[in-house]
DNA sequence: TGATAGAATATAGATAATCTATAAAATCAT
DNA sequence: ATGATTTTATAGATTATCTATATTCTATCA
């Protein structure tokens, strides 16, 4: 891991905040693995920074699930465990239906001509971590008119938690685009105006991808 | 505000996790009112403790929906209003829902029994916050077997604001006792086994407060 | 007189050096 | 070899200090 490229100053974010961020990052992308020790002398000598915006950070990746933090012992990244993709996959599907409830009286046909284009940017992605970005993106657009800040954070917790087991179960390498049948049915049935239909599947669609995984993962935990 | 009593040192809690806790229960409790600038020297002092412990306690508040920080202004008291009322009650009523679902698996006498014991302690209190935390009992003892920790501290973190918010609108004086009708019907229910319609009622239950409470805000504000 | 530009002040955010307590590692004695 | 003990590394916290920004106060001018 090379040094930090010396950041534009950006007065307008703490150090804290970035700090966070490119935490956040290498957590969801695997670069720091789960249950790795992460220390705050360490990232603050890296960043150049004190160990003050370092604990700061922490508490913000604590709060999101990323690292867990053990008295007098400091934080480690958060381990992946087949109940916790449980947890995650079902308050997403909770959640999402009802964000997509919410946003459904408010959609628009900007919303609705974001979410194709972020369907179509899924089909064109060769690699998992593009096509998880579009995915991200395609969700991202069903709920955010529903315009519940509160709501939202959650949800975006969530995904980040879902692309962090995604990305440590699949590996980038035997990996083929699926699941855009489902994806363009949701589409469809929102653009029909059927918000029932669509938050059912939306529903189903969701706790379909976290059963692949956690089979995956049960699966891959054996080997 | 009188100074803070010489609490026992407790090694196992951090001086942050002490000062969290203060707060947390001031802000819900009222005592800081909503809007109210928190200033990290001020806090510092009355804990006689160093910025940084209260920085790492602003951030786990911040977390929590109970401060808001603006950048290079500090923080101040989340304010209340009645579109964080009905997302904080419908995330709520999702979430509650999926964990007494959950739940109802795992579900054990004792489990019930706890239950009950929390309406009894109900409808012995004559006094809104005793009140509230015999409810917060009631509704922790439905959720709590789903021993799902990320949808239980989600949950406690909602029901939190959910308290705060019934405090600042009802303000101890001119409330009487009720909802226990719904209460003793939710448990009813799940007695019986049928976790179904033990769901729709907490559901209906918890969004009927919610509106309840959304009403009386406004009309508070307008007068 | 009232609005506004500019100086003064308070404070958020951050640094650096230092301290204590504890967990982990290394060493020593049996 | 193994168990006890010392050493070491580091988390958590303090204190003093620094800079940049918000806010407040004040003085000037239309």
């Amino acid at each position: 891991m090379d040094a930090q490229l010396p950041q534009p100053p950006d007065p307008d974010r703490s150090v804290a905040e970035r700090i966070a961020e490119v935490l956040t990052r290498r957590i969801v992308l695997g670069e720091l693995p789960p249950g790795d020790r992460v220390g705050q002398d360490t990232v603050a000598a890296e960043f150049r920074a004190s160990h003050v915006p370092v604990r700061e950070a922490f508490r913000r990746l604590e709060a999101r699930g990323l690292l867990v933090s053990e008295p007098r012992r400091g934080v480690r990244v958060a381990p992946i465990a087949p109940e916790a993709v449980r947890e995650v996959t079902e308050m997403r599907a909770a959640l999402e239906v009802l964000a997509l409830r919410e946003a459904a009286h408010a959609l628009t046909d900007a919303d609705l001509q974001e979410a194709r284009l972020a369907l179509a940017a899924e089909e064109e992605s060769g690699d998992l971590i593009v096509w998880e970005e579009a995915n991200r993106r395609f969700h991202r657009a069903l709920v955010t008119p529903c315009r519940m800040p509160r709501l939202l954070q959650v949800i975006d917790d969530l995904h980040q938690a879902s692309t962090r087991y995604l990305l440590a179960t699949w590996k980038s390498l035997d990996w083929e685009p699926r699941s855009d049948a489902e994806h363009w049915a949701i589409l469809d049935t929102l653009t029909r105006g059927d918000v029932e239909a669509a938050a059912a599947a939306l529903s189903e669609h969701i706790l379909a991808a976290g059963r692949a995984l956690r089979q995956r993962l049960v699966a891959r935990g054996r080997i």
